[in-house]
DNA sequence: TGGTCTTCAA
DNA sequence: TTGAAGACCA
């Protein structure tokens, strides 16, 4: 059986919100080390991957290995119910056909109950490859959604191209063209603006912005983003969660002069 | 060639925000003394004037006379990339087919830069008169706003009447009748409130509400409005920008019991 | 497609 | 804290 309390139901909720539009149903994969999630997007072109590790709850418990079929946008409506500081513990049996969920809010003395059918979802498990990228920026995450939707007003695709110089994102579209570039720079006073870059090899690929600002729904859940580019692999855009927690899309960059 | 430097992305961000709704494409007109644009709405009841000085910019140069045609539209999309407090530099070549808008921000070493295709367009120029109004009311552009929409919640038109005794805005409809006046007054504590009403002779002329509430998208650029009015004369409503810069839309009266 | 709601920037 | 803009739902 799996039962684990989460101090933030926030966090989850911005999880599934980040993830729901690009995955209807899908698995967490639970264990003793944690609740994970693999899934790709319809169109097969991204790939989220989320890691909640036990350490992320308090108490947590997993006796053995259960995947919880889960469909998003039903946890969406329940993870609704839950306001912004409550702790939520979710629980299963072992051959379980429903998800518990409970939000507690201590302030006000409120419990709220649901439980969430669940489903049998055949899923493939991919082993994502630990990757050496030839280019990794680390950057605060709302100035990724920043240039992300600017761009967005001049075109629906996006390249990223990282040097020595810095990275700079480029569109070109029917009103214009548009780039944004950044520098590697250190704030001492705001560490929170850091724009840091480390480079192996010069990196210039294309993707869809379209998925992209969809990623950065994911902005509220760390101040911090980290965008990993190597040619001809997909792009690494990645959250880090509390402690080594994470929550990662994968996106395939858009090959030769690929329109749309 | 055009190469101005705006220290404030901001002013024109605001400029262009409160006359998009108004004017779809329009011409600016770029000399010596700086850059202006003047355009009717497609009802051709309304005419926005607005002139940027060179001294508004810094540094400003213009070697001979331009018209770059844009989409205000597209030019919107450009501007909200502009952060708060980044620094504005538009280029043009003479026989540009893009004007250039670089965006710095010096804070954290970011650069966008934007290209944005220019049109052509045939603008007849109009002269507008310089007018001796009847009344001139020069009052918080905050005021202006708040009194227009409140009445916009009475009717769609307005009737000012400026008399000695200080201006009176209202307007009659179906849930009833509303009326706010102002007297001239002066608060040397707060003088962004004071109130000023110069009158060689009464006046009462009528307004659509929904240009006048459009108007006051301009509140932002300057904490006073200037509101001229003559009978049987497009009222004047004014905001002055840095300097002897300026923003002016004109607005021709309803005429009679004239509804819509 | 409109209205409402949340979210984001100032 | 407020207003505007995007997202969501009906």
């Amino acid at each position: 059986m799996l039962e684990a309390r989460l101090e933030q139901a926030n966090v989850l909720k911005k999880v599934v919100d980040a993830i729901k539009d690009l995955v209807q149903d899908c698995n967490f994969d639970c264990n003793d080390s944690g609740i994970a999630l693999q899934a790709m997007d319809n169109s097969h072109v991204a790939l989220v991957s989320m890691m909640l590790k036990a350490e992320a709850f308090s108490p947590y418990r997993c006796d053995r290995n259960i995947a919880l079929g889960v469909n998003l946008s039903s946890l969406t409506r329940v993870l609704r119910a839950a306001q912004n500081e409550d702790i939520l513990t979710v629980k299963a049996d072992d051959a379980a056909d429903a998800l518990n969920l409970v939000f507690e809010s201590s302030e006000n003395d409120r419990i709220s109950e649901y439980d969430l059918k669940l489903m049998d979802i055949d899923q493939e498990h991919l082993g994502i490859p630990e990757t050496e990228y030839a280019a990794t920026v680390s950057m605060p995450s709302s100035e990724f959604r920043r240039i992300c939707t600017d761009l967005m007003a001049m075109s629906d695709s996006v390249t990223l191209d990282a040097s020595k110089d810095g990275i700079k994102f480029s569109s070109a579209g029917d009103i214009g063209n548009g780039s944004v570039t950044l520098r590697s720079h250190t704030n001492m006073d705001k560490p929170e603006l850091n724009v840091n870059i480390e480079l192996t090899e010069p990196v210039s690929l294309t993707f869809s912005l379209k998925y992209l600002v969809n990623f950065c729904k994911a902005s509220a859940l760390s101040p911090h983003v980290k965008v990993c580019l190597s040619n001809e692999v997909p792009l690494l855009v990645e959250y880090n969660l509390s402690g080594t927690s994470y929550l990662r899309f994968y996106l395939a960059p858009k090959i030769g002069d690929e329109e749309s």
